[in-house]
DNA sequence: ACGTATACGGTACGGTTGTATCAACATTGT
DNA sequence: ACAATGTTGATACAACCGTACCGTATACGT
């Protein structure tokens, strides 16, 4: 094993300790010396691999946007149709597994924190919701030449309601008020409405069918 | 003026101050002596009219949610189809002015800390929603028994969408990613969806007509 | 009028935080 | 082999937190 890739194993176990002290206890209570306990090292360890705190979560927090982001992109993988897109799209808007949990957890605490934090307003992470309108709004667009969506709808304005259903449920998700399955299925009855057609029936329908089945 | 008036006064000035400190710098920045600061007085005093932290927090969310409720209660004088209940719900729904904001602000802070937390997801603050839902779920049953709801359309369904969708609106205008014009249009075009028939027109009007108008 | 409860100020205490300092040890390049 | 560099530990430090303690003054009931 090589020096480097130790770092890098390292840097690894740690960032993933302070996903699991997150999940399990709040951003808050995500502190240097909780994270070495959690990773099972020395504080200094935990200092000397992410000189400062603030380095320790930018670093964390990219790898895991870089992992949903990739998560996403998978899913999306074959999904040419705007209304497969869709589907893929809010497939992954609600937390269902332990990692998107943990991915919506710390979305939604850092976004707090940046109502009334400017320098955190700046935040990469939290442009993510811009792109995300303009790419459901392209994709509604197309399907409105497409002839596939339902008649008199604003690209645009179905775009930021449905987005906003999708952040609104999963919040309600994370704090066990509503459960993954309520969550897809009511984004499932917004998606039926702007798409009068069923969806595609054989080549994307997995998406779709094996749904709220695996915990 | 007398002692008790006196006392009522200090502790009004008090949770005043916790108002501005978390709607300045977030929930985390309410310190017992930024509070302090923040009133003119000494951190003596708040420890005295305020016994614990917890003791003012609590009683200050209360307050506040007080208001709030009160302000929708008078919102909802003389509403009486369902239409214009839900005109009304929706348009406390989305922070406008500061005092909303602020309760916006509290609300979904507390809402974060109580995804781990569990202790606090007992807390009466956080039952809103379910109450707030059986209440639209049956406003929109009342609409569809007077063939008032676009028909094929499920009340509760419709009920837990239209919730989601403004309270993800109503972060993202805490946020400043949206404008409470934007969101209140938005909710607006999901009413219109709901109900086909043209609003009150001029019993109720002016809670439509100037929305969005005032500051 | 006087004793007592309330109102208030200053300050101290124990705990936790992020970060810095001082050492010891291992690994590597030459 | 040795100097240099990277790795790990223990501990210290200044700042902050909520709360407790010790006073004094003011206002009230009787």
């Amino acid at each position: 094993m090589n020096r480097t890739d130790n770092r890098e194993t390292r840097r690894h176990d740690i960032t993933e300790a302070v996903l699991r002290v997150m999940t399990r206890s709040g951003l808050h209570a995500v502190t240097m010396r909780a994270v070495a306990a959690e990773a099972g090292v020395s504080l200094r360890l935990v200092q000397h691999y992410f000189e400062t705190k603030q380095h320790l979560m930018h670093t964390t927090l990219n790898r895991l946007t870089e992992e949903m982001t990739q998560r996403l992109r998978t899913r999306l993988t074959g999904a040419h149709r705007p209304r497969d897109v869709m589907e893929a799209v809010l497939a992954e808007a609600v937390p269902t597994d332990e990692r998107s949990r943990a991915f919506h957890l710390a979305y939604t605490s850092y976004a707090v924190l940046a109502v009334t934090d400017e320098t955190l307003a700046a935040h990469p992470f939290l442009n993510a919701p811009d792109a995300m309108e303009t790419f459901v709004t392209r994709q509604l667009t197309r399907a409105r030449d497409d002839g596939d969506l339902a008649p008199g709808l604003d690209p645009r304005t179905e775009a930021v309601t449905l987005l906003a259903t999708a952040a609104g449920l999963g919040v309600a998700v994370l704090a066990g008020q509503r459960t993954p399955q309520e969550a897809t299925a009511i984004l499932h009855s917004g998606l039926a409405r702007l798409f009068p057609n069923p969806a595609s029936p054989g080549e994307q329908g997995e998406a779709t069918a094996e749904e709220g089945g695996h915990k």
